[in-house]
DNA sequence: ACGTTTCGATTTTTT
DNA sequence: ATCGAAACGT
């Protein structure tokens, strides 16, 4: 349909491929070609997707079909829009400077609202809240509300507007129904309070970002039909996470041209807990009739066993658009299936296979640990600092989640938004200046009263009486200071303002004085984020940038085995991934099994689907037969997912003696037959398991030998000389500590902040 | 105002 | 077990 065999010109000088096109299959083409009209493509796991969505791109541009401004594409994360910003512009040579549109849906939306922003009550330079500040301003609320914050916690009323926001509901389209669900039918008063303080402080909390946009553009004509027109094509990324509030706005857009092309997997759907539809993508032909449905089936990534064995999984759900991946890899290894004692044996075998696969010339950076929930990390953490296996946790804090770049941010707020008033708060206390609730409160009155902003009621508080004469003159001196920061933000650039700010306000001071090596961390990222801004031109753009763009995946020093959650691994791959704590409990998670029901359970198994996608040559499932839970021992048998694998992709191995279906029966016959002797004792239910006699049979014999093997390579460095007994050390993640045990090169140390920990001397360094 | 103790919760996470 | 936040005591 691309190329009929038509004009002469083409005939004889055969018109040289776009480059673009190279290399892509041809529903691949189909979905660059099909630029008219409604199109959903749907990836499977390792497709190509975003190869086919950046040929579209460049070829949407490459052909005149539109300005690079003239496109509207939104991606969830920012990793993503980066990574086809990137694609893009290789694809296109730099032609494509400007792709105003391409983006988050959050930046996008913040874009747009920039330029309405009056139409909502705000002013284009609103900031935008995170977490904290929200909580924050919500306790306020509730304590105003004389509302117990014990029964009502912020948290939940915070997790409630939110849902609100992501279904598209403005307070005024709360009903007594919806109400009901905070505070006795009091929620949708609160969620209109929490609106009226966020105009009041010209601010924003994300979901405002698209919330807002949605309110503009249904009640504006003008400015819906201005992005209606200027929009010739609207292209989505991970479509099946899109929540209502970014499909309406995106339907709005879309509407009258109707050229929008979602790119999505309904299998790969793990989001719903945050808003996310997966219904969005399911009717989506309903949506937009006579769309075009394009399916990338062909997997570039994974082994015929890994794609059968996660196909299979995934079946088990109803539902679904349907699809069928293959590939044209040989056969591969098979899944292996890996049944052991307890946690800790669980860290200690994947480490064990990780050294393996390191003396087999394997790479680090090629090896993931994927976890379900953030707890199992720790597992894993403990057994690689003991053998000093090189590792890196994604997740937990980013950068600008950060107490201390929110404080230093904060300062930078104070300065240049005189009406940021949870900004003011978060720090004239930080560091101590001896105002407390007592001062605090009293500001908040005045501030009330005459409805100023804090800062100014600070200044007015001044000419009081008001305030202890030692808390007058602590906020006398903020007040000053404030003051000259902002007067010297026209003469110094951001980050030098940024380090004297820090320097002045005695923040630096006050972590140095800590002398821990928290602090020095945090000293660090302080620098870091000075450095961050000289990249940018204003103060302001700094401050979008980093609500809104920040995350730190830098560091890719030296190679590292990377543990992460399965939600965060969505949209990578590794050739080799272990896949640990399948159990009932753990995973599918109790919660999804207590709550939720089918759906619930059905958004595990896609999360089961997603884990073993990722891999691409070597895949190891590991289930534990106990497990410490909120320091509880606790058994749990193997996860429905382990037996939903079809056997002949899968290969079953375990330390139990007997095989797994010995294993099994006994399990079914003896709930937790040594939860009686695993209890309080120093060694774990493992090495009981090891060493006691009768119960299951021999030893786990695999274990025990490799554990010797382990502590052969590590006494094959000889032990250092300059470690006594005694000795201050310093380890650059526990810090300093004492060495309590020498044993070879394994060291037992007792850290001043981290406990007793077990690693080897060449992780520490004298004082 | 600040340090200490107790209490309670504890999936997943982006923006 | 462990961490953080709220209540309590100095």
């Amino acid at each position: 349909m691309a190329f009929p065999n038509c004009s002469r010109v083409t005939q004889d000088i055969p018109a040289p491929e776009p480059g673009y096109l190279r290399g892509l299959n041809p529903p691949q083409r189909e979905a660059v070609l099909t630029t008219e009209g409604p199109v959903l493509v749907l990836a499977g796991a390792g497709t190509g997707k975003t190869a086919a969505l950046t040929a579209r791109l460049a070829h949407l541009v490459a052909t005149r079909r539109a300005w690079p401004s003239e496109i509207l594409a939104v991606t969830f994360t920012n990793k993503a829009a980066r990574e086809m910003r990137e694609r893009v512009g290789r694809l296109l040579g730099e032609a494509v400077e400007g792709m105003p549109w391409l983006g988050t849906f959050h930046s996008v939306a913040a874009r747009m609202l920039r330029r309405h922003a009056e139409l909502v009550g705000l002013t284009p330079s609103f900031t935008i809240l995170d977490t904290d500040d929200q909580l924050r301003l919500l306790k306020q609320l509730l304590a105003a509300a004389d509302l117990d914050e014990k029964r009502w916690p912020a948290r939940q009323l915070a997790g409630l507007i939110d849902r609100w926001k992501n279904r598209g509901l403005t307070p005024a389209d709360i009903d007594a129904g919806e109400a009901e669900q905070f505070a006795n039918g009091r929620g949708g008063e609160l969620y209109q309070q929490y609106q009226d303080r966020l105009r009041a402080v010209n601010a924003c909390d994300f979901g405002d970002l698209l919330l807002h946009m949605l309110v503009i553009l249904k009640s504006h004509r003008d400015v819906l039909a201005d992005y209606q027109n200027r929009f010739r094509y609207v292209m989505v990324d991970e479509y099946q996470d899109t929540n209502s509030a970014q499909y309406l706005w995106l339907r709005l857009i879309a509407q009258e041209r109707k050229n929008i092309c979602c790119v999505g997997d309904d299998d790969q759907s793990i989001y719903s807990w945050r808003g996310a539809e997966v219904a969005n993508i399911l009717r989506f032909e309903r949506d937009f009739p006579g769309a075009t449905v394009i399916r990338l089936e062909q997997n570039y990534r994974s082994t015929p066993h890994i794609l059968a064995a996660a196909s299979a999984l995934i079946a088990h759900n109803g539902g679904r658009l349907g699809k069928t991946l293959w590939t044209e890899e040989g056969e591969g290894e098979k899944l292996r299936i890996v049944g052991i004692w307890d946690g800790p044996e669980e860290a200690r075998r994947i480490g064990d296979e990780i050294e393996a696969h390191e003396r087999g010339g394997g790479k680090l950076d090629d090896v993931a640990i994927l976890v379900r929930a953030q707890f199992q990390t720790r597992e894993f953490e403990d057994r690689f600092i003991a053998i000093g296996l090189p590792y890196r946790i994604v997740g937990g804090f980013r950068f600008y989640e950060r107490a201390e770049i929110r404080d230093a941010l904060a300062y930078l707020r104070v300065v240049s938004q005189p009406a940021d008033d949870l900004a003011f708060e978060r720090i004239i206390n930080t560091p101590k200046r001896g105002l407390g609730d007592k001062a605090v409160q009293k500001l908040h009155l005045l501030a009330r009263a005459e409805d100023i902003p804090l800062t100014l009621a600070a200044a007015r508080i001044l000419g009081t009486d008001e305030l202890t004469p030692q808390a007058r003159r602590a906020l006398g001196n903020l007040v000053g200071d404030i003051a000259r920061w902002r007067d010297l933000l026209s003469q110094l650039s951001h980050p030098e303002l940024t380090r004297q700010i820090l320097e002045e306000s005695g923040y630096v001071a006050m972590l140095q004085n800590e002398k821990s090596t928290e602090a020095d961390g945090r000293l660090e990222n302080l620098n870091e984020l000075a450095r961050a801004m000289e990249d940018y031109e204003t103060l302001g753009e700094f401050l979008e940038h980093v609500s809104l763009v920040m995350d730190n995946d830098a560091e890719a020093d030296t190679p590292k085995v990377t543990i992460m959650t399965i939600h965060a691994a969505k949209g990578l791959e590794f050739g080799t991934v272990f896949l640990p704590g399948w159990e009932e409990g753990v995973f599918p998670s109790q919660r999804s099994l207590d709550e939720g029901g089918l759906a619930s359970l059905e958004e595990e198994r896609r999360l089961g689907y997603v884990a073993i996608t990722r891999a691409r040559r070597r895949c190891t499932i590991l289930h534990a037969a106990n497990r410490r839970i909120y320091g509880q021992w606790t058994s749990s048998i193997p996860s429905r997912f382990v037996a939903e694998l079809p056997e002949q992709h899968i290969e079953t191995e375990t330390t139990m003696s007997g095989g797994e279906s010995l294993w099994r029966a006994q399990w079914s016959e003896h709930a937790d037959p040594f939860a009686h002797v695993s209890r309080g004792t120093g060694r774990g239910p493992g090495w009981q398991r090891a060493t006691a006699a009768g119960g299951l049979g021999k030893p786990q014999a695999g274990s025990r030998v490799v554990e010797a093997r382990a502590s052969a390579v590590s006494f094959a460095q000889p032990p250092r000389k300059d470690i006594a007994l005694g000795q201050r050390v310093f380890h650059s993640k526990f810090g300093y500590g004492a060495v309590v045990e020498i044993e070879g090169n394994k060291l037992e140390i007792d850290f001043e902040h981290a406990g007793r920990k077990r690693v080897l001397d060449s992780f520490v360094s004298l004082p």
